[in-house]
DNA sequence: ACTCAATATCGACACTGATCGATCCACCTC
DNA sequence: GAGGTGGATCGATCAGTGTCGATATTGAGT
């Protein structure tokens, strides 16, 4: 699932002029979905790993940048690494020997838009 | 730690006009904190309590309103509630023998703009 | 006081997931 | 093609946590 997918969450029918002013409750498919994209962010070394491609120069970086500031093995970061891009906030680009991971546009700002959605 | 707390993630300094292009990376405190408070929403059930509370009349709600529709036992649910008002995204108010919970106001919004700060 | 109802706490269990070492794969260079 | 390097995958381990039944606690009503 990736964060794209969340768009739909919560979203009044502009159809209707006059909402009521109580909206419905989160169902239990759209709890589940947010949960799941909430998830991958909530871990200290995936945000962190986000912050490191947003901060690097050209907005990429390649594994070999972010495996010594994470303090964390090389296979760990690779783990998290797979974990964002099958999210859809990260992209790898292989290029010869090196991967290249770049931040997608608009991931994190869909995934705090249904997060504000729920109330 | 409460998600007042996550105000200053990230934030500009006022003081500095031409902030340079790239923002140094989330640090490992820093990111610990957002990771902490992301895991607490990032649970179905703990979102679906959210909406419930969000979209109950007078904004508040007991125990027994949402026991039944997330389809939990009683201890489950008061376990998660009791989980976000350690967060500070509700409030618990003892009435008798009701236990009345709220959304505190502009909880969820900060956790979003911390989110969104990280990049 | 006794009872009952609403909620919180406790202890246990099962499952998920973060981490690492070892290994495998792809590509580059000689 | 042989060796080397960057990165992904695998298997195992261990900590964290969601869940429930049982029990404790608190307040209302008789």
């Amino acid at each position: 699932m990736t964060t794209s997918e969340l768009f739909a969450v919560g979203e009044g029918d502009p159809a209707v002029c006059c909402q009521p002013v109580r909206r419905e409750a989160l169902d239990e498919a759209g709890a589940d979905a947010l949960a799941r994209a909430l998830k991958v962010i909530a871990d200290p070394a995936r945000l962190r790993l986000i912050s490191l491609v947003a901060a690097h120069d050209d907005a990429e970086a390649c594994v070999c940048d972010l495996t010594e500031p994470l303090n964390l093995s090389q296979p760990t970061v690779s783990h998290h690494l797979r974990i964002l891009v099958e999210a859809g906030i990260l992209t790898r680009d292989k290029r010869g020997t090196w991967a290249y991971y770049r931040l997608v546009p608009g991931a994190l700002d869909s995934l705090a838009k249904a997060l504000l959605a729920v109330f």
